[in-house]
Order: structure tokens, then C-alpha cells, then sequence
DNA sequence: ACATATATATGTTATTAACATATAGTTCAA
DNA sequence: TTGAACTATATGTTAATAACATATATATGT
């Protein structure tokens, strides 16, 4: 999609105090694994635990609450996870989500291609070494 | 964007003759550094041959022409490149590209963003090898 | 003569991250 | 006491582009 705080404009004109005017581009909906890995590691996780442990896996620190919940919501409609709010605790409410096996076995296939992509940037990054 | 032959399923729903169901994503605009490496290696080479050289990156043995012509035209506008009608030989047209310095400096800030992601992906892999 | 390969290209659609904005309950600092 | 910041959830809109579809033209092979 867009680049980072680079909508609309060239890719050569995307530059920022100096900073790196390569695309901030990661793997398509990368969202989607992470998100059912860190749910199998944290069941009952809720929506903002879940936002600042994106982090971990490169989403930076301003990860989007929308693409997040948006793709939880997305999630539970393909029956991937399942969700319900959190009683007895003060504070705002919390929903809570959880591992279905059907997004068990769709973290495996996306492990698959996460290996595939892997080496083709692997690939990628030899062949431009034997250049430079 | 959309996954591979699966434009308007739902992720649970992208099955096909028992293939894996997980999405054929990739690292997002990969093809423009491809092309700017491929453009170094390769200086004046055409697009059909590009479409071609694609498939050593992963592009799968369908590449899309429309998406090879359409990123050649903008890195072209972005002056990335450069290209012109190759004259006095037989056989259908043929457009040559060429890197200029603009995109072979491109090409080097890529290889960062590339390099982030290959990190991150193989953290990913950890933590779910920490699982299974 | 027709199919296939070699070449280039545009039109349209689906998808979704980026961007923007909103509401609400708590805690903390001034 | 008040306002800012943090903790929580969420929807609306836009930009970008790959996927999908389709087209034309020149050669070669059967």
C-alpha cells in the first residue's frame, strides 16, 4: 500500500529530515500471522496488548489501532479467532480474544509462506552483494 | 493486496485443489528493487526479459506484464530510469531500459528496508519455533 | 493457416494500510 | 480540581497498486 507518512507523493520526493527514502514496505497483511502467533502464545489477549506486542515484529511505534482491530474483526468473521468482553473489571471495557483451530492451522500455512519470502529476500540480498 | 487467484474469498475460504490456504503474499512493491537490481546487472535490458528475470525472486511462473509495464512507466516518471526504442532489429518493438544513477541509489536504500524485513521474518520464525 | 512465443500496453476491480477522527474510563501531574 | 496522558475500542475515508482482464503487433513453428 502507501508508504509510511508518504501519501501521495514520489518515491524519490519521500524524504524526511534526511532519513531513508526507500519505501517503509513490509510483507502484505504480515498483521494477519503475527497476530495469530502472539495469540497462541497469549490467549485471551485484548486489543491494545495486543497493538503494543506488534511491535515486537517490526510495526513501529505508531501502530495503527484501526488496521488492528479492524483485522481482529476480520479475523473472527473468517472464524479465525473468538471474542468476548472481559466482565468484572473496572476500567474501560476489554475484549478479549482467543485461538481458534481453524486460525491454528492458518498460522501454519502462513509460516509457509513467510519461509518462501524469507528466501527470496535472502535471494535477493546475494545477488546484490556479488554487485557491491 | 488481494492473494493470488483468490480475489474475493475470505482467507479460510481460499482453497484450491487442496493447495495451501495461507496467502501468497510478499514483501510489498519488491518488484521495484528486483527491477533496479536486475537494471545494474543487466544494463539495456527489455521488458519481456525482465518479466522473465522476475521469476528468480519469486514472482511465480505467472508474472503480470501489466504490473511490470506499469512500475517500468512510473520508475521511468520518477527517474529511475531511463528507456528508448531499440532501432534496426527484426521482430516486435522493443523498449530498452536503463539505471540511473537516482535509481542505482535507490536500489542501496531498499536493500535497508529489505534487510529490516528479512530481520523481521526471522523473528517470527523463532517465536513460533519456540512453540512447535 | 493457425498456434505459440515474443513484445508492449491499458482498463477495471478488489483489497487494505494509511490517515483521520471519535468516544470512554482510569491514573497522574500541576 | 483540572487537564494531560494512558488505556481501551472503534468507524469513515483516501491512496495506492496488485490482480485480473483484455488488447495489438511481429515473428516462428507445426
Amino acid at each position: 500500500m502507501t508508504i509510511c507518512g508518504q501519501k501521495g507523493k514520489k518515491t524519490t520526493e519521500k524524504l524526511e529530515g534526511g532519513k531513508c527514502s526507500c519505501p517503509e514496505s513490509r510483507m502484505e497483511r504480515f498483521i494477519q500471522p503475527c497476530l495469530l502467533l502472539l495469540l497462541y502464545e497469549y490467549p485471551y489477549s485484548h486489543g491494545y496488548n495486543l497493538l503494543i506486542d506488534l511491535k515486537d515484529f517490526g510495526f513501529g511505534t505508531a501502530s495503527d489501532p484501526g488496521a488492528l482491530y479492524r483485522n481482529l474483526r476480520r479475523m473472527e468473521e473468517d472464524g479465525l479467532v473468538s471474542s468476548k468482553w472481559e466482565t468484572g473489571k473496572s476500567g474501560p471495557a476489554k475484549r478479549v480474544y482467543e485461538l481458534t483451530p481453524e486460525g491454528e492451522e492458518l498460522l501454519h500455512a502462513w509460516v509457509e509462506n513467510i519461509k518462501r519470502n524469507k528466501k527470496n529476500l535472502e535471494y535477493f540480498l546475494r545477488r546484490y552483494k556479488k554487485q557491491f
